[in-house]
DNA sequence: ATGAGGGTTCCAGTCAGGGGAAGGTCAAGG
DNA sequence: CCTTGACCTTCCCCTGACTGGAACCCTCAT
């Protein structure tokens, strides 16, 4: 296969793909005139990247993930421990959003929002609140 | 004011100081010795843009903000849609890692955790799920 | 032979700064 | 007078995970 048959099969982006493969997370062949040429294998392992990416999973985590995949002797308490840290990192971002939702979303329904100058967001920005 | 000064009263580091003159936010004057000379409305200006950003509007938004904040004849209305804007994309990261903390939770939860190699976060991203 | 539609590499840019080097300035202490 | 240490300056590279684009190569059909 080449890139683009892999690209719209996995979804990715060939640049992406390209990407993956600069940073060492596959490593396709190369066909006589140098394109790349994907077998199944690699295929695969773009898919699970991709869903991996998917829920947030950092590029290091991927290469992690599939490391553990790949390794038939893993562990499952190490992948379910990274899986754990990065739930952790998702609720922090989660809280840190919501924290600003509900002030923005306080001062949005203060705001008269006409023509008028007066303005409880810019109020409250500088800091005479 | 020094820099110094200025970033232990607005609690912004002194690099972020810099950057936010680099790209046009605040204009400090030089002293003789071409030291960074800060008067009490630059401090106002950033304790401004410390807040903005805290809410987690982009710098441009912060660039908007700050010219409808001079700007005496402003409509709040310009001020409340931009906040409402922001106030959506807040709500769909938020969605978005929802999303994700829901799936990868479930996922988790159906981890033994234990030296096992059988894992049912690896079987999902493998996509044998 | 030429044009379209693949592919390749490499360079630069994104966002909002952070890290650190090389060097200028200032006040206090010996 | 010299030095030390704390401060300041500019400059350039680094981050994550790509994305856009230029310049060029390959293949096939017209």
């Amino acid at each position: 296969m080449n890139i683009g048959d892999v690209s719209s099969r996995s979804g990715l982006p060939a640049k992406t793909i390209r990407y993956y493969e600069d940073i060492g997370l596959i490593k396709p062949h190369r066909s006589a005139n140098g394109y790349r040429c994907f077998a199944e294998t690699d295929l695969h392992k773009l898919a699970f990247l991709g869903r991996a990416r998917a829920l947030g999973f950092t590029i290091e985590d991927c290469r992690t993930l599939m490391a553990l995949y790949e390794d038939e002797s893993r562990a499952s308490a190490d992948v379910k421990q990274l899986a754990q840290e990065h739930l952790a990192k998702i609720e922090e971002k989660i809280a840190d959003l919501q924290a600003m939702h509900d002030t923005l979303g306080e001062l949005v329904n203060c705001c008269a929002g006409d023509s008028r100058p007066d303005c409880p967001i810019l109020k409250d920005l500088s800091g005479e609140g």
